[in-house]
DNA sequence: CACTCGTACTTAATCGTTTTCGTATAAACA
DNA sequence: TGTTTATACGAAAACGATTAAGTACGAGTG
């Protein structure tokens, strides 16, 4: 590879003064840095990244951590749009992305922290972990920059969706298409804060518009877990009084339980209504379309990234605070007008 | 941050002595080495990648270069699924993962080759990208170790999946189910040889079959889009004698195609059979599942990252070779029997 | 005893940059 | 003319590791 001795030796001047050109100091003559430059490119000149980061402490690269619970990887659409609009985000800025992982490098295997510190991220994100592990906390509470996507963590940039507006507009959204017997199947309690807040606004937000919600209307599904969601939905359909209208905790629920009710040769939204939560690409394509609440991916991810950026370049002015994305209810045809 | 020096004065000893204890030499005594790793993990020691790079010219990076045309970016389910096994593959070698892209860093916009170089990755993987695109093509031609997925360049390493297999196996299933009258709507040729492949092999199956294909059953669609699908499906629907199965492009157009179908009242696979082609995801959750050919993404990520790093450790016994995965005909319930 | 070894360390050069001080030259000023 | 000042450049010290080559020492050998 040629480096910046060989283009100040084919220019003759010294080394010092072929950085300065190539970064844009003000004290290198006009001609000299033309010169300089384009010397470089005809040499095929290519700046080591190691050499810089090991002088300046600065690597332009953001660690991501991303790692579900189930194991899914990269294949759990909602992280994966706010991952996107990050990584597109973070490269606009002239930072790369590369991922955490805790895999052993050499001797030992390292721990989240520990591989950031190896790695000399400027930056971290955590998009999607398990916030309970240790590991993760170990890392949120190191001194790097940090932000968290969908979890809240003290003292540390977070960016959450508004799960309690998100709910609360859902179901007044069905509640104005004219259903009163309403039910959810909500998500699994194990992640972060966001089953409990939906689940929470889900039932003030009935109390508010004067909905009676009966137990049995409220079962316990899972995150994209179709076969749950069918399970569960035929259990409402065996109630003596059915809903007219099932909430599911996300896009896969809701295509599972949709699968259920057209297995009993009911249609969806004449015999009964069917709503998402996540507003994925899946949904527009079922039939009917389904009805949503689409969350911001793309504000997430972006604004995650901006938020962390600036919590690098500019530690002492940045704002620690957590930012409520909304999202939008997505009008598919999957809940009918009643009554 | 500690450095090796700084273990080094606490321990008494030399910077040196440090990194071969710590590197597992020989020629350290058992005694020193043990101490000087007690006195590293207890100062908190961590080790500088930039700083080892700088020396032994080795990152343990990988570079993935995954842009596809649509900018789906990400959200492209198969190339995620080999994505995800890749990665998980190159992690447990002790690799990292950093994502290839050509956006301006400081001054100018890199190249793709540039950005590689700027980075020292040891190697790169191609796993989703325009092939024709010059700058990637550049990228291939250089001296960095290389892969390529469902793409082959001369001399390079590639993990192709195989597709006239794949489309062989899938139509003879088809054929053994009792169909004679199949129709194909095929991808669009924009992208590599794959959508030529499976159409090439599509007639020579059909033809060894004793099968006769009208051109109007072969129609051209494209990858991912549903809306096209289940206009083409409709105007094979509205043919004199329809086919009474439909091949698709993929998975996701088989799921728009079946859309077209159901609001036409028809039953699949009653009325009509339905298969689609990769195996993501989404056609296990389909209603009925959907059958189609499975392609081995966790095969071809996992083998795309053995070979990548077998070039990169041992360039010399390294084999240049493209790489055939074979996929397997998933039998869901979307094709029928007839006859 | 003189010699060769093997063991366990140290010295010092090096990787490619960045950056702080200098310093030389020429222009500007008193 | 002597002094300051701005401009354009260079020398050299880092950053944190790796590694070839050297050294000191005790043990083994003839």
């Amino acid at each position: 590879m040629v480096s910046m001795k060989d283009v100040s030796v084919a220019c003759g001047v010294s080394i010092a003064t072929v950085s300065k050109a190539l970064n844009g100091h003000k004290d290198i003559g006009e001609e000299t840095r033309a010169h300089i430059i384009q010397v470089a490119k005809q040499l095929g000149y290519s700046p080591n990244s190691a050499a810089r980061t090991l002088k300046t402490n600065r690597t332009y690269n953001i660690g991501v951590l991303f790692s579900p619970n189930d194991m899914s990887g990269l294949t759990h659409d909602f992280f994966t749009y706010v991952l996107n609009a990050f990584k597109a985000t973070i490269e606009q800025q002239g930072y790369d992305l590369t991922f955490i992982n805790n895999v052993r490098q050499g001797v030992q295997r390292m721990s989240f922290l520990e591989h950031c510190r190896y790695r000399n991220f400027d930056g971290v994100a955590i998009i999607c972990a398990d916030f309970f592990d240790a590991a993760v906390e170990e890392l949120v509470k190191s001194d790097i920059p940090v932000v968290t996507v969908d979890h809240v963590f003290n003292d540390r940039v977070a960016v959450v969706s508004d799960n309690v507006k998100g709910m609360h507009d859902l179901l007044t959204y069905i509640y104005e298409q004219g259903h009163r017997r309403i039910a959810y199947i909500h998500g699994s309690h194990s992640g972060s804060g966001v089953t409990k807040s939906r689940l929470s606004s889900f039932y003030r937000t009935a109390e508010e518009l004067g909905l009676k919600i009966p137990d049995e209307y409220v079962l316990e599904g899972d995150y994209r877990d179709t076969a749950l969601a069918y399970k569960m939905t035929e259990k409402l359909l065996d109630l003596r009084e059915p809903p007219t209208c099932i909430c599911y905790a996300d896009d896969f629920s809701a295509f599972g339980g949709m699968n259920a009710i057209k297995d009993r040769g009911l249609k969806i939204p004449d015999d009964i209504s069917v709503a998402g939560y996540d507003g994925i690409s899946i949904g527009r394509h079922l039939e009917p379309q389904l009805t949503t609440l689409a969350q911001d991916t793309g504000r997430m991810g972006r604004t995650a990234a901006e938020k962390l950026i600036s919590l690098v370049e500019r530690p002492r002015s940045a704002i620690i605070e957590m930012v409520v994305v909304e999202g939008k209810v997505f009008k598919g045809r999957s809940v009918g007008k009643i009554g």
